[in-house]
RNA sequence: GUGGGCGUAGCUCAGUUGGUUAGAGCGCCAGGUUGUGGUCCUGGAGGUCGCGGGUUCGACCCCCGUCGCUCACCCCA
């Protein structure tokens, strides 16, 4: 058992039934998307550093002290994405498509943290991004999206939070503001804060601890700060909102950990989930991005929800249901040790009929009882019987009382199966 | 990075104050039913008790270390 390999820290394997989960969350995001207008993109999972530094912040916890980073055997230095925004306005910056650029993304996202409930060092991310508006129509577009996705997965238990930081001139005054506060009040701060406070001032916004909280209500507010441009932005956006029925919580705490955030910044959060990794999808606008990485200014908003979460999100509210549906509809039983049931199989799925069998010649009632884990809604039987006849025996799985079983010509079998199963 | 809990069959777990061949349920395989699943009955396979060291006449049990899982802090999806 020692010298078998295993997955590693904080990654898992998915697999059975989670993973049909999986390709239902999923499935249902793709067409989501697709419906909002936004094709798909796919980007290296790993970039060079400074595509994560330069938009994150290198002073952020991310960027600090979570990215995966390595040499390649060339002596480039490469980190893993540690989140999916950057890699998509790289992407937009380096083939400068036309405008608006809506693409949608299912990826892998790595931080190196401690593994806990809710958070690992390997997650998965849906997202979108948009990039060449600041149309507020756009913002309320893709909240809208994430709001209509949750629903669509059947979760209920959530609520949206809403802010806007500004653009960054609002927000550096605001920070100037609210450091010029906390210097005279440094220690009355929670006891982590007050060695860090002056590293990532606005962070501190998200401290929980109740002396920090104090603090920070009395001091200066940030929808305070905001120009009145910003301000307009911000209503245009909770109006766009509401006359679409969603509805959110303006929430002046919430800031964001990546310091590319300009004005409007939301999270979603699960009040089926504990507190601590409540958060199951968040995004905002990042108007300065694409400039900061090398690009011509361009404005975007974009979101990433964690895949993990949102299914333990949908557990938390026993939604254990897959979306899709992953079982076969037709199970092959054969006996005659012929290729007969390789020859039905394959006709079946030609015909676009999910179909499985066994296999290694087992005893009728070995393939039966597999036949009855699948799930498949029938089975169809050959043995020496109806090779000799030129039959086959199709047999109802799911018949409950009365075993529903007969046996029709060889040749009828796809047309019989199709009709039974309504196609 | 810091702290708590836990590592016994594929899974969920028992295992008496350390004492001889380590158990159950589920799952898996075979048979009961010489061609037919879902219920039932019988039998079987499967464990170097995470790994390494120590204490002891003797360790799954006690001690130390290590790896892993898990929960929380921090941070975030």
């Amino acid at each position: 058992m020692s010298e078998a390999f295993q997955a590693p820290v904080g990654t898992h394997d998915v697999l059975g039934a989670e993973a049909a989960q999986w390709e239902g969350v999923i499935a249902t995001f793709a067409q989501l998307a697709y419906r909002y207008g936004f094709s798909m993109i796919v980007t290296p999972v790993f970039e060079e550093v400074g595509v994560f530094n330069r938009g994150i912040g290198e002073k952020s916890e991310v960027a600090t002290k979570e990215m995966y980073v390595f040499e390649d055997r060339g002596g480039r230095t490469y980190a893993l994405r540690p989140e999916g925004t950057a890699p998509v306005v790289r992407a937009f910056v380096q083939h400068n498509p036309t405008l608006p650029f809506k693409a949608w993304y299912f990826t892998p996202a790595f931080r190196y943290e401690r593994p806990q409930k809710g958070r690992y060092r390997e997650h998965h991310q849906l997202g979108v991004e948009v990039l060449g508006s600041e149309d507020p129509a756009i913002d309320v577009e893709v909240i809208s999206l994430l709001n209509d996705y949750f629903k669509a997965v059947g979760l209920k238990q959530f609520r949206i939070l809403i802010n806007s930081m500004g653009h960054e001139e609002c927000r550096s005054k605001y920070v100037e503001t609210l450091r010029a506060y906390l210097a005279d009040r440094v220690d009355q701060l929670c006891e982590e804060h007050q060695k860090v406070w002056d590293q990532n001032t606005l962070r501190l916004l998200d401290c929980k601890k109740v002396e920090c909280v104090a603090i920070t209500d009395a001091g200066p507010q940030l929808p305070d700060h905001l120009c009145t441009e910003c301000e307009a932005h911000f209503t245009a956006v909770k109006s766009g909102l509401e006359a679409l029925g969603v509805s959110c919580e303006r929430t002046p705490r919430l800031v964001r950990g990546f310091d590319y955030y300009t004005r409007t910044t939301f999270e979603f959060v699960s009040d089926a989930l504990d507190g601590a990794q409540n958060a199951i999808g968040g995004g905002g606008r990042y108007d300065k991005l694409a400039e900061q990485l090398g690009g011509n200014p361009t404005p975007g908003i974009g979101f990433g929800s964690g895949v993990e979460r949102l299914l333990l999100a949908l557990e938390a509210e026993g939604q254990t249901e897959p979306l899709i549906n992953r079982t076969p509809a037709v199970f092959v039983v054969d006996t005659t040790e012929t290729d007969a049931a390789s020859l039905i199989c394959h006709e079946l799925r030609s015909a676009g009929i999910a179909t499985v069998r066994a296999y290694d010649n087992r005893s009728m009632k070995a393939q039966m009882k597999v036949a009855d884990k699948s799930g498949a809604r029938f089975a169809l039987l050959v043995g020496p019987q109806e090779l000799a006849a030129g039959q086959i025996t199709i047999r109802d799985l799911r018949s409950e009382e009365k075993i529903e079983q007969i046996s029709i010509p060889r040749e009828k079998v796809l047309a019989e199966v199709l009709s039974r199963l309504g196609k």
